[in-house]
DNA sequence: ATAGGGTTAG
């Protein structure tokens, strides 16, 4: 009696308790009968030896209880613990692990453990498997199974067949999608749905529409939430605003009956298509309509006011969601905030903005941390920029740039090439982006061998016909005094945009080819080219640095009044810089006291350095009385004021200027000049001895100083005298920069070879004539490119016609 | 459904 409660007692236990009292009761029972050689019903061995299938469903119940509550890891415990599951434990498991990405790996684990212990998939396992190679992009393994399920007959299953057609949408094989939804028998709205998508990820906005309409027309289907989240981003991508427009009055009309979790998403697709064709109106109205939002949400708002470039907005947008908590949150916004801190220069709300990065627990986030490191480059801290890359555990490509564009922001070019080194060691492929910041620091050290090392490699990686990838190309042959290889790029060019155009009009200018650039210009306007701002300073400095007054003046007219653009800061810094190189010295003052503007330091410090070369001592007092007025901002202009003195010969008067300009803290960033030879740069400062070919180099510029004394040539003392402290510090300056690369040049190149040097301040009177000297004695045509222009010396005359 | 790095001007 007592024995078989007890046996009763451990059946009901069985049947009730969890797997582990289970399975010991099990294993407990037959010994406990064997011990007291009691017989036993065939129903308790059975239910000791072999689990009955009731004990099966109360795990399956169980084991779909844990899912339902999100209790994954319980779930994968209790599964474990069945000593052999059938099908639907597998099913079940695999379903829950498919549905989310960060699952998905085990999803597929654990498809192919069933497979291993040879309990055979039916026709709901294939779907969820499907679904885990779709969310991993795991091609291989997807087309394992499209072939399992065809062996198994299971062609005609329409879930099967959706989730094939999504698997290869999602690992971007388009031709396998069409041919599954082609041979579908039935398709269902999820099918159609799923091959929209596919369309819209591959940008074909013709076939997506055709798809839609097909749909509509021949299988009489309605399109629902999912029709449309597939559909608007392709219509923001393509910037129909009109169909854009369209898709959101059927929203309205067609009364759909969304559950509230659509509605986000719909909402929120919604509005962001509307700001990504420009209508931030219509995306802000959207949103304020919405009766939920999610973090989704409020980071497509803010991004497209960031992508709009109205950064105030948008970060005041960005604050908005602050004071609501932290629930909205996310890294995606933050990435957006960063960007609008580094456009409006704001540091301090940038560095709050890392340390709410930090603190919310989404540094490890790549998107956001390379916004941060572009934000600090941007700021000018590249050290900064420096140490949170270092710091960043994974890096990718896009790092890797934001690094290597910032030191070219920063005038560091050179490190910008061992940025792009050690990628490449690291296995990280350099790509568009990369490319486009690496080739302006060729541009930036007129490195023509590096600039064409970076043109094959382009080449190779099969970037050479993108636009931007063209546009670096072309201002890089222009700064490296290849204006004929510059136009050549433009020319084979598969298609133009504005900085195109803006960069070629702009690289005649730096070559003094003013006619040429203008002629550009009429071809800009004749193929239907809009100019814009960045046009006319482009076009209006080219006039300048070729001495065609009358021309710029007319530009800027013509800008106003036949273009409609209204002259920024930028505009009148041309003007001022034209009117007084051509020597109206008066007109451009009286043309700075009409300008609507208030004129900055720049504006001033244009004619100011032409009171310098004209030698009009009242103006330049007076502009820099201005200039005076309006704070110390600038650095170079005290160094302009002194060398007017100087130049006049009242170096009590410049010394004094140099008094204050100590007492202000500025300081002259040093004149540096650089040659390329054979491929590597070598670079020099005034009085710079730390070459190793030094000796000679002072030797050969010796002699040739000695040379040109005797054709006439006297140093221009008021270049010399104009600065004692700076004469100490690079011993004297019959030894400035360029003279020291154009002798080793010529020490170094073959004798009809052309010396080409690059400084990066403006060239020096004296520099200037020395430079004019050597090229006739030593029969050399040499370039040399400074801040300014180019400067193309030839038989003793300098293309810039000494007005420089 | 959102999202990071990049080209022209002195």
């Amino acid at each position: 009696m007592r024995h078989r409660s007890l046996a009763a007692a451990a059946a009901s236990a069985s049947a009730s308790g969890s797997g582990t009292i289970r399975r010991n009761v099990a294993l407990l029972l037959p010994l406990f009968y064997q011990r007291h050689h009691r017989r036993f019903s065939f129903t308790t061995v059975a239910c000791c030896l072999h689990p009955p299938p009731f004990e099966s469903t109360e795990d399956q119940a169980s084991l779909q209880g844990h899912i339902a509550r999100g209790e994954l890891s319980r779930a994968r415990h209790l599964f474990d613990e069945i000593p052999s599951p059938d099908v639907r434990a597998y099913n079940d498991l695999i379903r829950a692990y498919s549905s989310s990405l960060s699952t998905a790996i085990d999803g597929l684990y654990l498809y192919r453990l069933m497979l291993r212990h040879r309990v055979a998939p039916n026709n709901y396992t294939f779907p969820f498997a499907l679904k885990a190679c779709s969310a991993l992009a795991d091609l291989h393994c997807g087309r394992t199974i499209h072939r399992h399920t065809l062996h198994m007959g299971l062609h005609a299953d329409l879930f099967i067949s959706t989730a094939l057609l999504d698997m290869y949408v999602k690992c971007s094989c388009f031709p396998d999608a069409t041919h599954v939804f082609a041979t579908m028998p039935t398709r269902d709205l999820v099918a159609w749905n799923a091959m929209l998508a596919g369309y819209a990820h591959h940008g074909m906005y013709h076939d997506a529409l055709t798809h839609l309409v097909t749909m509509q027309a021949q299988a009489r289907l309605r399109p629902n939430a999912s029709t449309l989240v597939a559909l608007l981003p392709l219509l923001a991508q393509q910037g129909v605003l009109a169909q854009g427009t369209s898709v959101h009055a059927y929203c309205i009309r067609a009364c759909l009956h969304l559950k509230v979790t659509d509605r986000v998403l719909v909402g929120t697709a919604l509005l962001d298509m509307y700001a990504k064709c420009g209508s931030l109106a219509y995306a802000r109205r959207v949103f304020d309509a919405m009766p939920m939002r999610n973090e989704v949400t409020w980071s497509a708002l803010i991004g497209g006011f960031v992508l709009c470039g109205r950064m105030t907005q948008a970060f005041s947008l960005f604050k908005d969601m602050l004071a609501l908590g932290l629930c909205f949150l996310s890294p995606t916004s933050i990435a957006s905030a960063l960007r609008a801190c580094a456009v409006l220069d704001d540091l301090r709300m940038g560095e709050q903005l890392h340390a709410l990065l930090a603190k919310s627990c989404v540094h490890a986030d790549l998107t956001a941390g390379n916004s941060l490191l572009s934000m600090y480059a941007k700021a000018g801290l590249i050290d900064q920029a420096i140490a949170f890359f270092d710091e960043l555990a994974v890096k990718d490509n896009v790092s890797y740039s934001a690094l290597l564009s910032g030191y070219v922001q920063n005038g560091r070019a050179e490190e910008a090439f061992l940025v792009f080194k050690k990628m490449q060691a690291c296995n990280v492929e350099p790509d568009v982006a990369t490319m486009v910041s690496l080739i302006p620091a060729c541009s930036h050290l007129a490195a023509l061998q590096h600039g064409r090392c970076s043109h094959g490699f382009v080449i190779i990686r099969g970037f050479a016909s993108e636009t931007s990838i063209c546009n670096a190309l072309l201002d890089m042959y222009a700064k490296c005094g290849r204006i004929d290889l510059s136009r050549q790029v433009f020319n084979m060019m598969p298609s133009r945009d504005i900085v195109s155009w803006n960069t070629m009009i702009a690289g005649y200018g730096l070559h003094g080819l003013g006619k040429e650039a203008t002629a550009l210009f009429l071809e800009m306007s004749n193929q239907g080219f809009a100019p814009d701002g960045v046009t006319f300073i482009c076009l209006i400095s080219a006039c300048s640095h070729s001495g065609l007054v009358t021309e710029g003046k007319h530009w800027f007219h013509e800008m106003t009044h036949r273009y409609g653009l209204t002259p920024r800061m930028e505009h009148y810094i041309c003007m001022v810089d034209l009117l007084s190189r051509g020597g109206f010295l008066n007109e451009a003052y009286e043309f700075i006291q009409s300008m609507p503007l208030r004129a900055d330091v720049r504006v001033w410090a244009a004619l100011l350095g032409a009171c310098r070369v004209y030698k009009n001592i009242d103006l330049g007092k007076r502009v820099s009385r201005m200039i005076e007025e309006l704070g110390p901002e600038g650095t170079g202009n005290f160094v302009l004021l002194s060398n007017i003195y100087s130049a006049a010969g009242r170096f009590d008067e410049a010394a004094e200027v140099r008094i204050i300009q100590k007492v202000k803290g500025f300081k002259k960033s040093p004149g540096c000049s650089w040659i390329e030879i054979n491929g590597s740069l070598h670079a020099f400062v005034g009085g710079d001895q730390s070459h190793p070919q030094s000796p000679k180099i002072y030797q050969e510029l010796d002699n040739i100083l000695a040379g040109i004394k005797k054709l006439g040539y006297h140093p221009d003392t008021s270049f010399v005298l104009h600065d004692v402290e700076e004469e100490e510090k690079e011993k004297t300056l019959i030894y400035h920069s360029e003279k020291l690369a154009i002798a080793y040049g010529i020490l170094s190149t073959s004798e009809n070879k052309t010396i080409f040097v690059t400084k990066n301040l403006r060239v020096c009177g004296d520099c200037h004539t020395v430079i004019k000297h050597i090229s006739l004695v030593r029969r050399r045509d040499i370039i040399v490119r400074d801040a300014n222009r180019f400067h193309h010396f030839k038989n003793g005359q300098c293309s810039c016609g000494d007005f420089w």
